[in-house]
DNA sequence: AGCGCGACTGCAAACGTGTGCATAATCCGT
DNA sequence: ACGGATTATGCACACGTTTGCAGTCGCGCT
């Protein structure tokens, strides 16, 4: 009759809500679980509820994932959160998941092998029921090793061949074919392009993506003109737009493998003297924060990296829930931003129409050769733009 | 004799170790417990470590969690990763906890009460073993609630009054101290203030140093030229500052309370026809990424803000660590970074030495009338920029 | 020889849940 | 009224570790 332990210490426990409902413990964890409550009597069931309530019961995560070995955690690859474009995705996944009670665990990797491998045994000690990988390396032993024991894994910003693994990401074919083909209509014709590492997804698919725009477009892909990057920074975005502009100054615009490699583009331009977009058009691809203040304001693609990761969290919970839903691979579209560092082609002279890089307070600028999609992306801008700020909005 | 479980499945277990050592489970556990070692023959340590190694034994923190009560995360609180500045900090934190083999259990916050509660529930619930805030709100029923009840807290970026909790943040006091003591220098008398958000503590802190700063340098603070935000963004920054020229123009600098609140006086200047720094100087706060390639580039101070969470990583060690650790409370020492957005006082117009913005690369530009820090804030500031271009190296 | 002591290790009980199995209670049909 | 089916609950073990307690063994000392 006098209860083992009084528990007066610590949260209250399974045994603490059995004894005032009057129950066995095996009872309530039946009760409680939305699973089995049909096992149990209704009354007895309410009882169990108000107990559990009175004592504010919170059931402990701990020694559940030890008895069913899940944890209802995410483990969450990423090379650098300090990168805005992961910072947005993370973002989006850990809004996926809060709704279905998963919880994000976090872990940079900084696209090294040793570090990813060091934080994936960590998480799977951890009991992490899914993986979230959004390292871009594009030949990756997670998927050989682990796929195929059963791991679930979800990628994101990269897919892979084979069609097994669900992945999410933006469609760089389609956001190339916006950029080239604005150029295009700008009446560029001898294009450049920057491209990012070959060795991880994004650069690669880029400048798979270039090609064929430029194809399609019936415009000429000079070897030449094309020249890859090492990483994804502005030192070598300098670096190969110095090369390219050592070779040769025959071409007009130049298209970068990402925003960063684009004010690479801006650094190597001034150094030489030549102006953008007067001398050369400038696109970039992602749309980080603040490109629309630097100088000029940067023409780029604007890729939906929260939405990124809000449905590489949906994908991950549809592989939870269902032990055979089919490994889906969805793309997103991305949309052209235009801004002041694209402009028509200059007519050998004629210049001044296109001198001054914008009036608008922030230096949003609609190019004046523009006429279909254009008002389309800016109002699509707009709407971006608050959307950053809001989310800055937060403290300092 | 017959062991009472294959264990063919799933990780090696503490069980199976014992088994192949020959030797009590109870044993296995003090042989790898480094505390506990000692308490065993070395000889059959030795063999324990062996047939540990030989399995590749891990062992499973969930377990351990259960029997301890510990861990081995920390809770993050942050109000949103998106913000770089929070992505820094965080950031310091998992690198600073990683060496200890502690992990970080990220949440944000929006600076929101009840989400805030919610992640707090959720993450006591995960036994986590304390909580690093980074969340500003200057008044805050996490101290007065769970302080007292034992948790263990360190605040990041926000201090309290009474000295009972860890807290490491910059010293803002120095920080305004510095950039007043600059446009002193170059001539400005009269300067004025756009304040953050007095609930949360960087904007009141920023804000008290803005007036001790005045008063040490013998300057008038005139409370016309004190506006307050609501939050920290661009959109209040402009509104501020439109409010200040509207009810005056005599002022010849601001000092923001942060980066966006500068961003945003960019735009009410221009919306004026003012031009920065020829009309205005401008000085913002924390040293954001890319702030050196705005129109024109940021005079700012820097923050540290990676180290900030890096010691906020080691105080909370030091508390986990013994009992009655003192609760240190840390100061980080700001740099003043000169860029081109502050330049002397016009002399009523001579405006012709200080016109353009910048030559070289980045735009980064000495101004001419500073002659002591100056070239230290300039080298300092190099390697700033060296530690952005290689955190965002990783990808994309 | 007997006693005490230190060094080492086995034993078993936790930590809080989940769940297969057994059992008790209720109901229904003939 | 009774057997079987259905329902509701108790019982006990398992998940993998840690840790207080007790037991074993060897050794030195009187």
């Amino acid at each position: 009759m006098a209860p083992r332990k009084l528990s007066l210490a610590g949260p209250a426990t399974l045994r603490d809500v059995a004894r005032v409902a009057g129950v066995h413990p095996g009872t309530v964890s039946r009760a409680l679980n939305p699973q089995t409550r049909g096992l149990v009597n209704e009354r007895t069931a309410r009882r169990v509820l108000e107990a559990a309530e009175e004592l504010g019961y919170r059931p402990n995560p701990i020694a559940r994932g030890l008895r069913t070995n899940r944890s209802h955690t995410i483990g969450v690859l990423v090379p650098d959160l300090m990168n805005p474009l992961f910072a947005a995705v993370v973002r989006g996944i850990e809004d996926g998941l809060r709704e279905a009670g998963y919880t994000p665990l976090i872990a940079n990797t900084d696209n090294d092998a040793t570090r990813e491998r060091v934080a994936y045994e960590a998480m799977s000690a951890r009991q992490v029921d899914g993986f979230i990988a959004a390292t871009a390396v594009r030949d990756h032993w997670l998927l050989a090793d682990q796929v195929g024991a059963g791991a679930k894994v979800v990628l994101v910003n990269r897919r892979v061949d084979s069609d097994a693994i669900p992945a999410v990401t933006g469609n760089d074919h389609e956001g190339i074919r916006l950029a080239v083909e604005h150029l295009a209509k700008l009446g560029h014709r001898r294009i450049a392009h920057v491209a990012g590492s070959q060795a991880l997804y994004t650069g690669w698919s880029r400048h798979r993506g270039f090609l064929d725009a430029m194809r399609a477009r019936r415009l000429e892909v000079d070897p030449g003109l094309v020249v890859f990057s090492d990483a994804f920074n502005e030192r070598e975005g300098a670096r190969c737009c110095g090369e390219l502009l050592d070779r040769r100054r025959d071409f007009t615009a130049i298209v970068a493998g990402n925003d960063l490699l684009a004010l690479g583009c801006y650094d190597a331009l001034e150094e030489r003297a030549l102006r953008c977009p007067e001398g050369v058009s400038v696109v970039g691809y992602n749309d980080m924060p603040f490109v629309e203040r630097f100088r000029p304001p940067l023409t780029t693609v604007r890729v939906p990296h929260y939405e990124l990761g809000a449905t590489a969290a949906a994908l991950m919970l549809e592989q939870l829930r269902s032990r055979e839903a089919p490994p889906r691979q969805l793309e997103l579209a991305p949309e052209l931003v235009i801004r002041g560092s694209t402009a028509p082609v200059a007519d050998t002279g004629d210049r001044a129409t296109t001198r001054t890089a914008g009036k608008g307070p922030a230096g949003q600028r609609r190019t004046e050769g523009e006429s279909g999609t254009a008002g389309e992306t800016r109002t699509a801008r707009a709407g971006k733009a608050d959307r950053n700020t809001a989310s800055l909005d937060t403290l300092q």
